[in-house]
DNA sequence: CTGGATCCCCTTGGATACTG
DNA sequence: CAGTATCCAAGGGGATCCAG
């Protein structure tokens, strides 16, 4: 059972889960190598597959399809076959999936924000790392 | 530049980032085993790499070390080095770490509210997946 | 205690060919 | 067009040993 949240703003408002608080979830879900971008482009409504992968830039058909099944199994997309003469899939985010949107935003939001001062720090760092003495 | 944030629930004006906005670089930040872990841990705090690991569990001297090289590399943590007779090494999140931390934090609030439902979208998505006809 | 160096396994993911 | 199956290379990450 997780510990109490008080919700007080002590000096140490950490989020305190020792464990994991599902953290661990979140990332094996959308930590991959794909599964964000094509979130964020469904976020900009209904998509094709082919639409998906052409949007998503460098994802391979199977890749594609194994994000997307994975997306669809935990409900944050719905897949919906059409049976026209060419085959036609549309995928598009459930109520669950545009709520991932919101966080993806953040962390755009984030990098854009610190992605200088991070670079900056890198640059340093590896300066650092080349001088002998 | 970004677009506005009109908050209305229209289906188009999302995070367009066509290709990247940063996400890629959030996500190869911290989307791998252990980052994520070793920066809640921090944000409760100082901590020496000892506690970091007994913290962690499961996390290996080897991963450690190279998590927490990434990220002072990165600026998000500083390393302090106490020339005591057991040495001794603290990490400390910078301003820029603790801003993360609140990013994280999202991450598993987000977690915490919808993993009941993504995990019973996929015990019926397997039961699906189970049935023949 | 901190952490570098090796060895090695296993997963991720890319390329390609094939089916409906 | 949408999706599956196979093969295969690259790298993440664990275990272990060694050093300061």
């Amino acid at each position: 059972m997780s510990v109490g949240h008080t919700g007080t703003t002590t000096p140490e408002p950490l989020l305190s889960c020792d464990d994991d608080c599902g953290i661990r979830d979140v990332l094996d879900r959308l930590g991959d190598k794909w599964t964000v971008l094509v979130v964020v482009e469904l976020g900009a409504g209904r998509r094709r597959f082919k639409e998906l992968q052409r949007a998503v830039d460098g994802i391979s058909q199977r890749m594609l399809t194994l994000t997307v099944r994975r997306l669809e199994r935990d409900g944050l997309v719905t897949r919906t076959v059409h049976a026209t003469v060419p085959p036609q899939v549309d995928y598009e985010l459930t109520d669950l999936g545009h709520s991932l949107t919101r966080l993806v935003k953040g962390l755009a939001d984030w990098s854009l924000a610190h992605r200088p001062r991070i670079e900056a720090a890198r640059r340093e760092w590896d300066a650092k790392a080349d001088m002998p003495s």
